[in-house]
DNA sequence: CTTGCGGTCGCAATCGTTTGCGGTCCAGCA
DNA sequence: TGCTGGACCGCAAACGATTGCGACCGCAAG
């Protein structure tokens, strides 16, 4: 009973070698009886192969790296915790690696998982370590990158449904009879920035609303960025009478920045989130949003990689999926108290 | 340049054996110009040793794992990222495991590690699985267990200081001269549970106030524990001027149980939380805390995890460790509104 | 000149597993 | 009886690194 037991010593027991053991346990190479005679042995040993000699014999680790910005974001826990799950179920463990979305933290993760022979890769890239990627993946490294796209390299990416997303929300508001909604955003160097933008404005102009620059706040995602916007479109001259808010982050800071002001939701403003997490079902009012789906992003990541480990994709390179977002519409909008007449939206465009 | 550059092909350019260049590149071991020499080379070729054979040979994988119930209670998330960073600069990669405190998920996800040659892991235990982390340290794995101890096992173990903590609250609460404190806290099959009532009762002992079962609601840590704990202390018939929400999960269904009843924080009641997180500073009125300490509780785990593995800890087997806890005031707690007298209180004691 | 010694380095074994190749054995058929 | 073929199984070589042991070298002391 000296360390765990190896290949070795079931093949001393059953009294064959270890290549018959080897296969016996593999399964369908030997004949019937040995092999159930040497899984039984193994099974009362309690034999576990070592995954290192394995793996270095195999080129294979078992294991799959994640590599994601924190772990405060919803969307990420729940991308982790979904990984997590779906991924041990297949035999797979999961390596974390967390990067605050600085590219040299992102490189060297990426050094390390390669080191550790990391199978494949689940990431939400900072867009600057492209190459790197793409060389992973030439290397046979399958690579799904999520949440954000990597411009500088061709991927596969799964992404939010974003630009629909913020176009059903926005839409939403203007079907209650805003004309003025104010927008809480991303910074344009994002994705997700960029495309919730995108989807405001487009809705603004089927509406036929023009767009206003000074109806948008962009920032970091963080809850001072609520704050900040809060400052920028409440105290200014004509008050919004519904807030987009594009990040669940800025979201805490909006809702200070509402009490400080005295302004009731939805009494007084309407105010509208993306992406959902915990907190804001259960405020008072229970905040609408739009979900952005993360688990369902995150169960496609893992299915995708997970085809692509067992080289079941098909060839077509660096396709692009989208999850789409869908509204919940729970307490925090309503029409504006105002006089504004209910605005006749055209049919939904795509 | 086919795959990964190996020892091999750093000794053949260096002109050299595979062992000088394991030596040169280990240090000390050869001449000072050969050392230097294979090193400069190996970092042109780019070699990275392969953490397989050598895990192989060493018997170490550089793998630690850790095993939490989720990710969403914020002392795991804290535990998890601090873990993380700490780790890879040690040059450690974390091995997530999610296990839903399920015993069963718990065991499987020891055995995975065990397979994959875990160096060390840092875990909060369900209870059930004790003598398989026994074995696992009996076996030259270093086990640390955080937030919760494993009765049936003697494991070092890393605890967040919840008895003084709650004491500490309590005393807060009754120092503004509150009398009928709730309390809303995790069940008694949980340390923290257990020790959060402990030293909620022994503040009340302290000050001579008798210890009323009837403000004391148990549950899960979920946000529907909050909501149901709402209802049995403030719906009967004292109704207390104060409640000690003792986790963060149920403070959400606290805040959402008093804005439905119309109770204004602090003035018609103060609040005080245990653990804080990001969303309780944003409230309005900023919500006091109890802090546990999450990320000083994570250093301490991955410092004393750290020197196990390096073979440094003194002998001294399955020592406790305290992280203080500490009190945020912030806006949430203020003194009673009624006619009550500011209550004497005697000099603290331990 | 020989011997001893410290400093370098190479040989080869080793970690536990997989796998190509060849050998053994037996059944079946002529 | 002899031959063929297939089913099993063992030998040994990998995978890429680490490491004990011994060989070799040069230099100083005897």
């Amino acid at each position: 009973m000296d360390g765990p037991v190896t290949l070795r010593d079931v093949a001393r027991l059953a009294k064959v070698s270890v290549s018959t053991a080897s296969r016996a346990l593999a399964g369908g190479l030997t004949s019937r009886e040995t092999e159930q005679r040497i899984q039984r042995i193994a099974a009362e040993l309690g034999y576990r192969p070592n995954i290192l000699a394995r793996g270095l014999k195999t080129r294979s680790s078992r294991l799959i790296g994640l590599v994601v910005h924190n772990l405060a974001n919803a969307s990420f826990r729940v991308l982790a915790e979904v990984a997590q799950a779906r991924l041990r179920a297949a035999g797979y463990q999961l390596l974390l690696c967390i990067t605050a979305d600085d590219p040299a933290q992102e490189e060297e993760a990426l050094a390390t998982l390669a080191a550790q022979a990391a199978e494949g890769l689940i990431i939400c890239p900072t867009g600057q370590n492209g190459p790197r990627l793409a060389a992973l993946e030439r290397a046979g490294t399958p690579v799904t990158c999520v949440i954000r796209r990597d411009e500088s390299a061709e991927l596969e990416t799964i992404l939010a449904g974003d630009p629909e997303g913020a176009y059903a929300g926005t839409r939403h508001l203007l079907a209650l009879g805003h004309r003025r909604i104010g927008l809480i955003v991303g910074r344009a160097e994002t994705t997700s920035g960029r495309e919730r933008l995108s989807g405001y404005r487009r809705a603004l102009e089927e509406a036929g609303l023009p767009f206003d620059a000074g109806l948008v706040h962009a920032g970091r995602y963080e809850p001072e960025t609520g704050l900040a916007g809060c400052r920028a479109l409440l105290d200014g001259g004509e008050r919004p009478t519904a807030l987009f808010v594009a990040n669940h982050e800025s979201t805490l800071g909006v809702l200070r920045g509402l009490a400080e002001r005295g302004l009731l939701v939805p009494e007084h403003l309407s105010l509208l989130c993306y992406e959902d997490m915990p907190g804001l079902a259960w405020q008072r009012p229970a905040i609408s949003v739009v979900d952005n789906g993360p688990a369902a992003l995150a169960e496609l990541a893992v299915d995708r990689l997970l085809l692509r480990l067992r080289g079941e994709a098909s060839a077509s390179p660096a396709r692009e999926y989208r999850i789409g977002a869908r509204l919940i519409e729970r307490q925090s909008c309503r029409p504006p108290a105002s006089r504004t007449p209910s605005l006749r939206l055209p049919a939904e465009a795509r």
